[in-house]
DNA sequence: TGCTGGCACTCTCGGTGAGAGAGTGCCAGA
DNA sequence: TCTGGCACTCTCTCACCGAGAGTGCCAGCA
């Protein structure tokens, strides 16, 4: 529903009043904003807008004598209308790269570094999921001897992962056949998914190497539903901020979620399936479908694998009170998502 | 310091204290065991008993109207001289086995996969850490092209670890080209570490194999420090438990030392490089260093890479309150550091 | 019309005190 | 050596009170 655009002066006692309990995390008071602000207004003045603006549904009082609070509506005009855009400054980002790219080259290893840092840095719970490709394809296969019958199947896919797989040998096999039908396949496979293994393994007169085509078939499939498991991070400094101080029983809910790793819980499948298309997105308190998370917001910012349309897209999501610092956390969220989605193509898809 | 031993019935009633306090939580009064267990004495005789076990410190009292507590004292020797040797349940064994050996054969793998089971069925914090070599060895060497000046190099090592790095590359090189490479380092270096790589580096001859063979000693020198990460959880059920219900502070700096992974603190290294001689321990409340853990104990359950002595052992370990339930905690730490010396034995070291 | 000072009113928060409940310690007697 | 009885101690809960903080509203003023 649409709303009159607020008078200059009332837009600024909110963002003023916004900016305060993002920063305090206590309610604010006329007498205060006049004091801290040097506003040319006495507080009975303030007061009058503040009672419009309460009116207008963007703030909202915890009891009578308290002062104001922003409600999630005063929040979403602020995300929406009054913050702008804004940025990590160029040091930052030239330091979290660089750290980045010291680390291993690793789908896993980028997105647990990503969970900790910003969770770390922002003093709130940080998920950052991996891309989830909807099929993986061969890039190379590699089978190492452990012992007359039992070898070590690795798949590197060109969705950026490296599948392990333990596979029981049929007959003894030396170390160099090994290697040598891993080449074959490899050559021949290269760039083909799961369903382009299984029929060829169906055709092959060759008992071994039936065998570990169908074993390397079977692994593609599985391994695209399980792994990809998001990091979660920054529950230190979550359950720290004051909101969770004075209520035991949330906080004890939320640490079950994060340590049962609740993805789903965490981070909505409609949020995941909406934000792949339209991007960036911001979930203001009651929006969120958890219980839990009834006072929380959530920042939510996707990033996909360059020229893989298909599959679910990976993300970055950042979670806190719904009184979190909304500036640092969309300019920190969207900076990762940017960062891993370069990183990924570094490994991913190239020269396919 | 050698004490008398306890005479019968007194040794009884400590055993019955201890597992009602581990079992209710709450202090345990006279008259509550009487009934509870039937004993064939009054209240009052009882009382005269825990008296005299109090004396002795085995007992504790919070304050005067209240029952009586266990002491460290009286948990450890309840640990020592009254529980006797538990061993998890046959049909559990074979669940939890198979459940292992349906896992992606990696050691991240399986450690996680041990702390997420065993914190979650026991609801105690789970800390389970991977042996930590003192120095890696070649088992294979695998060289990906990215693209023309990029290669993802894979190290398979003896240790149970495979290594990632990416590896610009000084000039094109074809990927048949970077096999072959690849291939003959595999057969050259194939057991050896670190050392043996770099000094082989310098007296190679042509440029390209040199570079190769410095970024792979660099690696293994590199690998060997980092990684190797822990795993902790089972937070949720821990926080849970009542000793933390009414300490919100201390809960906030577990929670803390939980979400930074501060193993050290944690598992202290004192306790690591005994245990790895000793075998398995138990660290009772105030042995702790931690100021956080004062109240809490620690079983320790070492386990080592077979046939290879040197570096660090792995362990699992479970903290909970001094109150937990030992005879649960140790039967299963047990089992899973067995169980994980015989998973890391099917990938490590075989054939070496 | 819009701003201001003044004042009554409301609600929270911290501290205090009383009463109930739970257990012990000890003593005298079997 | 064990038991019943009884006084004593300590915690826990709840109600209550006063101080403090802020608002809402009104009347007066530019």
């Amino acid at each position: 529903m649409p709303r009159e655009p607020l008078p200059d002066r009332r837009a600024g006692i909110l963002q003023i009043v916004i900016q305060d309990y993002i920063e305090t995390a206590t309610p604010v008071a006329s007498r205060h904003v006049v004091e801290k602000y040097a506003l040319p207004a006495s507080p009975a003045t303030i007061r009058h807008e503040m009672h419009a603006l309460e009116e207008a549904g963007y703030l909202t009082h915890p009891h009578t004598s308290a002062g104001r609070v922003p409600s999630n509506r005063g929040y979403r005009h602020f995300v929406e209308s009054l913050m702008g855009h804004v940025e990590l400054g160029i040091a930052e980002q030239a330091s979290l790269r660089h750290q980045f790219y010291q680390a291993a080259p690793a789908v896993d290893e980028w997105v647990g570094l990503a969970a900790t840092v910003l969770g770390q840095s922002l003093g709130l719970l940080a998920i950052v999921a991996p891309p989830r490709p909807r099929r993986l394809r061969v890039r190379q296969l590699e089978l190492i001897s452990l012992n007359d019958l039992l070898a070590l199947m690795i798949v590197v896919v060109q969705e950026a992962r490296l599948i392990r797989q333990l596979m029981p040998l049929r007959q003894p096999l030396e170390a160099d056949e090994l290697s040598d039908i891993a080449a074959r396949i490899s050559g021949e496979f290269r760039g083909q998914s799961a369903e382009a293994v299984r029929s060829a393994a169906q055709e092959t007169p060759d008992e071994d190497e039936r065998f570990i085509l169908s074993t390397l078939a079977r692994v593609l499939d599985h391994d695209v539903q399980r792994a990809a498991v998001p990091s979660i991070s920054g529950l230190g400094g979550m359950i720290a901020q004051p909101e969770f101080q004075t209520e035991p029983d949330r906080s004890l809910e939320l640490i079950e979620l994060v340590d049962r790793q609740a993805v789903e819980e965490l981070v909505p499948a409609a949020v995941v399936e909406h934000g792949a298309q339209a991007g960036m997105s911001v979930l203001i308190g009651e929006d969120h479908p958890s219980e839990v998370l009834q006072d929380c917001s959530l920042v939510f910012a996707p990033y996909g694998l360059h020229g893989e349309a298909e599959g679910a897209p990976g993300y970055v999501g950042v979670i806190g009170p719904t009184r979190m610092n909304y500036t640092r956390s969309i300019a920190a969220a969207r900076f990762y998502s940017h960062l891993l989605e370069e990183l990924m193509d570094t490994i991913y898809g190239v020269n396919a």
